[in-house]
DNA sequence: GGTCTGAGTTGGAATTTCCAACTTAAGGCG
DNA sequence: CGCCTTAAGTTGGAAATTCCAACTCAGACC
């Protein structure tokens, strides 16, 4: 685990997902698996990442709910195993949009955009939001967070 | 760094970003700087942070522009440094917000919520959203990433 | 001169990551 | 059968990162 928490069970929802994804390599993995790769190999040829890390990080992910191992068979092959998302990993494309969206406005690269976020009913441009009860976007000065019902001393 | 790029410059915007953010504790040292923390000594007591690695973090944060640091003098202290988040380093409530709210959607605490995102405006409770160029929510099984105009082989 | 305080530094132990080489379990072929 | 191939791991040891506790440093104040 990443983060060492004083008490069993961390209230903070940052660290308690830090927790999930925040090993090296973690979001790496899910942004491939959202690109379609399935399979220790494909992770580990396209990231570079060692291949006892990628051991270590499919099971926690595994653990967390996030990937499904499942078995699968190639024509003449034996069978192996395959790693998909489940909605929760699905769920990370929120994450993975918003550092995408703040690196593309705060650290740009050079070489210009790598991925574009589209919807996939007709190929428009997506971008990440913050919406209130008005429906109209926030901008971003306005976003405050504020301590919920569950934060005690701390958040 | 957290990533060793094969390239001097990593065109996939997720290890760009994750190079600036990605190590252990940044990503809460930005939130508590959200919070209005400035200080070395809130950084380290809130977080349970070891000095030594503070002081590392403080230095690649303020270098990758995300935290400026600034002189500031108490009555009857001398003048000491504190940190403050740049416009890139606010623009990261998105990232923050994306956590939490995968968070608890998908690993929810059984405290309840700890923190909530409102419009300072007028309070109202604020949702991350994708959102197109018909200004409606899109629905998070239509969110497709595609290879941008900077992809060569890989994103 | 001695003490206090916030912001660090320092040395060494513990943990995590990296790397290259090796293993494992079928399947196919001769 | 024995040998080769392949995806998916394991293993042992080196390197890098993190952790911890103790220490330093610079001014303010007594």
């Amino acid at each position: 685990m990443p983060f060492k928490s004083l008490v069993e069970e961390p209230r903070c929802q940052v660290v308690r997902t830090l927790d999930v994804i925040g090993e090296k390599w973690s979001l790496l993995i899910v942004r491939n698996a959202l690109r379609g790769q399935t399979r220790f190999s494909q992770f580990r040829d396209q990231l570079g990442i060692p291949s006892d890390i990628l051991t270590a990080r499919l099971a926690t992910l595994v653990s967390a709910g996030i990937l499904e191992k499942r078995a699968y068979r190639e024509a003449g092959s034996r069978e192996r195993s395959s790693y998909h998302l489940t909605e929760a990993g699905q769920g990370l494309n929120l994450v993975i949009a918003a550092i995408i969206q703040w690196g593309n406005e705060f650290n740009p690269s050079p070489f210009g955009l790598a991925s574009v976020i589209v919807d996939a009913r007709n190929d428009d441009p997506l971008e990440l939001e913050f919406v209130g009860a008005s429906r109209s976007g926030v901008p971003a000065e306005d976003v405050k967070f504020l301590p919920g019902p569950a934060s005690v001393v701390q958040w």
